[in-house]
This record gives C-alpha cells, sequence and structure tokens, in this order.
DNA sequence: TCCTCTGACACGTTTGAATAGT
DNA sequence: AACTATTCAAACGTGTCAGAGG
C-alpha cells in the first residue's frame, strides 16, 4: 500500500491513517466524539492502511481506546479545564474487524475502514460498543495481530500504533460548537445542517438560541479565515494547564511546534511517550506500541525505540513530506512468537506503575472484563462477543458476517488475554496496558 | 443556577428489495 | 432466463433542542 514517503522504515508492518489531514484539523480543535446510550459512530472515522504484512498469514485487527490521563474535564468559557480526577474505568472493550481475521494480501489491498465501531456512555450496553466515560480524553490504539484464528491470538506478537491525532474527548453533547461546525462540514450524515443545506425550514424556525449559535457559526467562519490553527488550539485550551498543579502538565514546550496541536495529543505524548524507559522488557522486542510519526510538531514526542531509533532525518525528513496521510511501520518481526509467559506471574499490577507513565487512574478500576475472562481460564472464554449482525450471538459463533470467505474464528482463552494484557503490552507503559485490558469484550 | 444527560425530532445517507429494461 | 440499471422505502446516522435531574 502506498504510504507517504514520510512513512519511514522502522519494520515490517506499516500503518497509515487515512485521513490524517481531517483528523489533525479537529485535533487542533480539540477532538469531540458523541457518546450515547445506544451507541455513537466515531467521526472522522477510525480508517487505516497497512502494508508489510505477508500476504498469505492471517491477522486479526483490533482497537480499543485508552484513557489520555486520570483527568475528568469540563468545558469553561471556551476552552476545557480540568474538573477533577477521572471516574473508575468503565469496563473496557476491544473492538474486533469484522473481517478479522484475514489473510495479510487482504487488509493490504484496500483501506481498513472501523464503520461500524460505536461508543456508548452505557455501562450495561449489551451491544459490544466501547464504553466511555463523558468529559474524559481517550484515543484509540489500533492493533494488529499475526493469527489464523482468535485461538492462536495468544501465541502471537501484538503489534500495536496509536496517532495523536485520533485522540478525543467523549461528550454526551458537543460544547466547542468549532466542532460541532467542522462534524457538520464533514460529515455526510450531517449535511442537512449546514448552511447551504436544503433545511432552511428547520433553519428559520430558530429561536433566540439557535440565533446565537447562528452568529457563533458567523463568527466561526470568519475566525476560520482569520485564525491560525494554533489560535484555535490555544483559544480551546488557554488556562487548563494552570488548573491543578499534580495534574499533568499541559504546557507545551516553548517554540516547539506542538503548539499546532492541541494539548491533547501533546500532553499524552509527553506523558505518556517521552519518558518511558525503552526496552526494559526483553518481551519487548515482540511486542510494540508504535507511535505514529506525525508532522514535524510530534517528533519530540516519539516513543522509545527499543533502542533503535531510526535516524532523526529519515524520520523528520519524511514526516515533512506532506503525504496526506501519517504512517508508521513497526520494526518488530512480523512473525509468530510464542512470548515467554509465566502464568505464575502475578496478573495485575505486576510491575508498579511507572513514574513516567501515565498519571495513574483514580478510584478503583472496573476489571469485570479481565475477570470474567481470568476466571474462564480452564476452557474458552465464557463473556460474549458481540456482532451487530447477531446480537446475542455468543462467544465461538464468530462466523463472520460479510466476508465468509474466511475461516469462522475460534474462541479467545482467558489466557490470551491475560498475555494480551501482561504481555503483549509489557513495555514501557506498564501501568497503562495493565489497566486496560484488550480483550474484555470484543465485537464487530 | 449551572452542568450534564436524555430522548424526540427533522433531515440526510445508506442499503437492499422490487421492478423495469436489455 | 440471466444480468444490469433504476426506483423506492425502510433503516440508520446526524445535530438540534427542550427539558429533566443532580
Amino acid at each position: 500500500m502506498a504510504a507517504g514517503p514520510d512513512a519511514y522504515l522502522q519494520g515490517n508492518i506499516r500503518l497509515t491513517l487515512e485521513d490524517p489531514e481531517l483528523w489533525k484539523t479537529f485535533c487542533e480543535i480539540g477532538t469531540e466524539m458523541i457518546i450515547t446510550k445506544p451507541g455513537r459512530r466515531m467521526f472522522p472515522h477510525c480508517k487505516i492502511n497497512l502494508s508489510g504484512l505477508i500476504p498469505c498469514a492471517k491477522y486479526i485487527l483490533l482497537v480499543d481506546m485508552v484513557p489520555e490521563d486520570g483527568c475528568r474535564y469540563k468545558w469553561n468559557k471556551e476552552k476545557w479545564e480540568v474538573a477533577g480526577k477521572a471516574e473508575p474505568q468503565p469496563p473496557c472493550r476491544t473492538y474486533l474487524h469484522p473481517e478479522s481475521p484475514a489473510p495479510g494480501s487482504h487488509w493490504m489491498k484496500q483501506s481498513i475502514a472501523f464503520l461500524k465501531l460505536k461508543l456508548t456512555n452505557n455501562t450495561l450496553d449489551q451491544h459490544g460498543h466501547i464504553i466511555l466515560h463523558s468529559m474524559h480524553r481517550y484515543h484509540p490504539r489500533f492493533h494488529i495481530v499475526q493469527a489464523e484464528d482468535l485461538f492462536s491470538v495468544r501465541w502471537s506478537v501484538f503489534q500495536t500504533f496509536t496517532f495523536p491525532e485520533t485522540s478525543f474527548t467523549a461528550v454526551t453533547a458537543y460544547q466547542n460548537t468549532k466542532i460541532t461546525k467542522l462534524k457538520i462540514d464533514h460529515n455526510p450524515f450531517a449535511k442537512g445542517f449546514r448552511d447551504e443545506g436544503t433545511s432552511k425550514k428547520r433553519r428559520s424556525n430558530k429561536n433566540p438560541n439557535l440565533e446565537k449559535r447562528s452568529k457563533m457559526s458567523d463568527m466561526l467562519n470568519r475566525d476560520s479565515e482569520e485564525d491560525s490553527p494554533a489560535d484555535f488550539c490555544r483559544s480551546s485550551y488557554e488556562g487548563y494547564d494552570a488548573d491543578e498543579g499534580d495534574l499533568p502538565k499541559r504546557k507545551e514546550p516553548d517554540g516547539v511546534k506542538e503548539e499546532r496541536y492541541s494539548p491533547w495529543a501533546a500532553d499524552r505524548e509527553h506523558s505518556v511517550r517521552t519518558e518511558s524507559p525503552a526496552g526494559a522488557d526483553p518481551r519487548d522486542m515482540y511486542n510494540t506500541e508504535q507511535l505514529v510519526p506525525a508532522p514535524a510538531s510530534y517528533q519530540p514526542y516519539r516513543f522509545h525505540e527499543y533502542g533503535k531509533s531510526p535516524s532523526p532525518s529519515s524520520s523528520v525528513g519524511s514526516s515533512h513530506s506532506g503525504s496526506g496521510r501519517s504512517s508508521f511501520e513497526s520494526r518488530v518481526p512480523d512473525v509468530a512468537t510464542v512470548p515467554d509467559h509465566d502464568p505464575s506471574k502475578p496478573r495485575t499490577h505486576e510491575v508498579g506503575p511507572s513514574p513516567c507513565g501515565p498519571q495513574p487512574l483514580p478510584g478503583p478500576q472496573d476489571y469485570t472484563g479481565v475477570l470474567n475472562m481470568t476466571m474462564s481460564q480452564a476452557g474458552k472464554i465464557s463473556h460474549h462477543i458481540y456482532s451487530p449482525y447477531g446480537a446475542e450471538q455468543p462467544l465461538g459463533q464468530w462466523s463472520g458476517p460479510g466476508p465468509a470467505q474466511y475461516p469462522p474464528p475460534h474462541h479467545l482463552t482467558a489466557d490470551y488475554t491475560t498475555q494480551a494484557v501482561h504481555h503483549g503490552y509489557h513495555h514501557g507503559n506498564v501501568a497503562e496496558w495493565s489497566q486496560y485490558p484488550l480483550f474484555s469484550y470484543s465485537c464487530w
């Protein structure tokens, strides 16, 4: 797949985010994603390109959401402010791409969209949507697992990719009118709300509030013309770092180009990646999280490279090429390996929170998912894998929708889950990985 | 009073079955 | 009879808005 020339070669697998410019546009303002009880799709969508896979080997693609930090936020007069500590994490769920598992050739031949991924704030959700807290910040992680089926995933290599520009704040109603406008402008489903749209009827009925919105919209239009993205960013997040001394520092280093991006992204890069001890565990050689090299502004925040960073020139150069795509390649050998799994090791919190890792989350974490899996360790996992095509399909009913040309996946075992959590992601961000299990739920 | 969340609503897109045409 | 193109309605995905509730 044509990853842009900005993709620097770090390994075999290259993952490219589609529409990075759109993502960045949102990110600069502070992306918000609506979460609803029945579940809401993301916009922009998570859409990626993959290359460097072994054409005949099968892979499984997964997405999950991880908190950016341990804070809750509030929208106060045109900017986000910290509003206290985060609520206990809801059950962590993982979205399995409906076509998984499929050969590398299949994944590489076209873009891979996670269109049906839905976000919800309903902690009792029965549809397998990803559960998030409103007014909290998250970012998606993309996982690529080489595995013949979901059973063999346990022995496979995880490769995880994140894109700084995809971080967002979960909300039940849009807070920033600039985001609303952007969504309306870019989401075809919201065409009816565009100014030039045909829905004058509705808009002409405006109440004072609506009028205010309209004015705001006009202002926004002007803003868009007059303000640089950096200004956008600053206007939304000013004062945000000054609120709580013990909360993650949000201020950008002076003169760093990160100013172009929202503190969401930049902050995460600081807290999660920059200071992580690299390659502390030999297993890291097989399990990595890849921070996608983004435009130059992200460079200082590049995630640890296990002591073998690509030359800055190559990465910087690539990031400037403006290919219109964020991409990243994994350096991890693209082969299935058997993790050095020691079942006697503690399952959770086996390593104390790294001082370099993300802010520890407050309060008791909800490990429902992990517990489900762990308790069923002797056999197949007992929790459900949900399918939008058959809501109540129990685990094991993986007869996939659509691409039935691929053998139906098998079961995930509990052991697999714990491995995924404690081996698949055992690297510098130990606290993060151990707190956010990968496979408490799967769905498609 | 403020903030957050919810559900009904209008409007647009997507999807798939039914029908017509070749 | 088989295939393709078109039509149409239902389902679905959006943001808006008023009101509930803490």
